[in-house]
RNA sequence: UCCUCAGUAGCUCAACGGCAGAGCAUCCGGCUGUUAACCGGAGGGUUGUAGGUUCGAAUCCUACCUGAGGAGCCA
């Protein structure tokens, strides 16, 4: 008996071997039967004839429910008429183990309601469209790890549990630590900028928590980021760097997941010129093309909404006109000390903008990497600590590091979920992440 | 938190002041190439909750609950 995967059929041609699995789909056609087994790694189409097979062989054929465990033993032939992924191949059934009759299952290959699904993720991520992306995902994750580790940078883990560090604790989940409050990290840039002193360049990379109150199709409550830190980057070093690393991640999946973003409908001419390098602008820039831009745009309503002025923070429309603007992601810099963090170095000679970039994915995605270059003068941290008014106690270690040896540095996240939302081609962030954490949502 | 929309069979929806309906799923029967198969039959309902208007409410009104889309905030 020669157990097989799917995505490994095409070497089996000919041959009896056996598959395991769940039964993804049944149509009885009487004598007939196709069954679509999934294993994991794709979906084949199995038959059975009944002339072909004992009686009772037969009859456990025409009885398996949707979703039913089993393991099918026949011979592979290749057929084109065999949908399937990779599809074009089929087994014809000799025998078969059933390891449980499942009970009437819940997602049927149709239409369903986003409440009802993510009432059933557990069961959903067996759906196609769930089980193309969630590979995808992988991949993402696989690509950044690979990347940043042959580049240079170490992974430095970053803790989960934090003491009161946030600027705005509203914004952070408090737990109970022994009697004194500490928070879910929804950061762990500071901490880089401790290892970065140590290491060079570094990165961190896990969960992160933000109590926002947000209800939008690109929040979560817990979200996975990728936050590089490097020694002696300046912003234009930093945004090069983005636009290879972010460049690399796309071109992966698509040499990777041709069959699953097919599978999603993506369009994938949207992707293939995603490499560097990425067209840059700055704040001010951004700004005038807004505003030119609602100067053209009849309905006062549209008008209204892309109508910015100087020193506020993009909304979504702001960043969707500008990201339209372009076929490749966008970097935006220079944005107003004011609406940004503290930490974040201001330009020389005009204190009012500071060294950000954010980038920008196209089609509406949204700001998909935040960063910047760090303040490392003392006093002018120390300073911008004091004018926000954070209790300075508890940034007395993160002083530390610009009183031994500051050096420049930069660094920035980067949103998984949005990343994968993006690269999908997904209308919502929910579907990027295996159970998602959302406003109203913690089950199951 | 605000704005808009929605909640009817297990699921997706129709009925919009006058007998609660269809497709899918389930069960029964038929069919040897289906691609969410198809054909015939059966069972399946406190119309989100509470109150109100009316001879009569799924339908109109009020409040609440739940969800969706958008805004703000952010990655």
């Amino acid at each position: 008996m020669t157990i097989i995967q799917i995505n490994d059929i095409a070497n089996h041609v000919g041959q009896e071997v056996t598959l395991r699995g769940w039964l993804y789909n049944r149509t009885d056609k009487g004598k007939l039967q196709f069954l679509l087994v999934r294993d994991g790694t794709g979906i084949v189409q199995c038959v059975a004839f009944q002339k072909e097979l004992d009686a009772e062989t037969f009859a456990l054929v025409t009885s398996l429910t949707q979703e039913s465990s089993l393991e099918v033993t026949g011979t592979v032939r290749a057929d084109d008429r065999a949908p399937g992924y990779p599809g074009k191949f089929e087994l014809s059934i000799k025998s078969l183990k059933l390891y449980q009759l499942a009970d009437e299952y819940p997602i049927q290959p149709k239409e369903h309601g986003v409440e009802f699904l993510m009432d059933h993720r557990h069961l959903w991520v067996r759906s196609l469209r769930q089980w193309a992306i969630l590979r995808v995902r992988a991949t993402i994750i696989r690509t950044i790890r690979n990347w940043l580790d042959e580049h240079g940078y170490l992974l430095v883990d970053t803790p989960i549990l934090t003491p009161a560090a946030g600027e705005n604790t509203t914004t952070l989940f408090a737990i109970d630590y022994f009697g004194v409050p500490a928070y879910l990290a929804q950061t762990g840039q500071l901490y880089n900028e401790a290892n970065m002193a140590s290491f060079g360049k570094v990165y961190c990379f896990g969960p992160t928590f933000r109590a926002e109150k947000s209800k939008t199709r690109r929040h979560l409550m817990e979200f996975w980021m990728v936050e590089p830190e490097m020694a002696f980057f300046s912003l234009e070093d930093l945004m090069a760097m983005e636009e290879e690393f972010v460049s690399t991640i796309v071109q992966t999946v698509l040499a990777q997941h041709r069959m699953e973003l097919e599978i999603l409908e993506r369009d994938v001419s949207r992707l293939e010129n995603v490499r560097p390098p990425f067209p840059r602008i700055s704040y001010d820039e951004a700004v005038e093309r807004l505003n030119a831009l609602a100067d053209t745009v009849d309905d006062p309503e549209r008008q209204a909404e892309l109508r910015i002025t100087w020193g506020d923070d993009f909304g979504s429309p702001h960043e969707t006109a500008i990201a339209e603007m372009f076929d490749k992601p966008v970097f935006v810099y220079h944005y107003p000390t004011a609406a940004k963090a503290f930490y974040m170095q201001p330009v020389e000679g005009r204190p009012e903008v500071c060294r950000s970039v954010d980038l920008l994915a196209p089609e509406g995605y949204g700001e998909i990497t935040g960063g910047s270059e760090r303040i490392y003068d003392a006093d002018l941290l120390k300073q911008r600590i004091d004018e926000i008014g954070i209790s300075p106690e508890n940034y007395a270690w993160y002083l530390d590091l610009r009183r031994y040896g500051s050096v420049p540095h930069a660094g920035f996240g980067l949103g998984v979920e949005r990343t994968v939302a993006w690269i999908c081609g997904l209308p919502h962030i929910r579907e990027t992440i295996p159970y998602a954490r959302m406003l109203n949502r913690l089950y199951p």
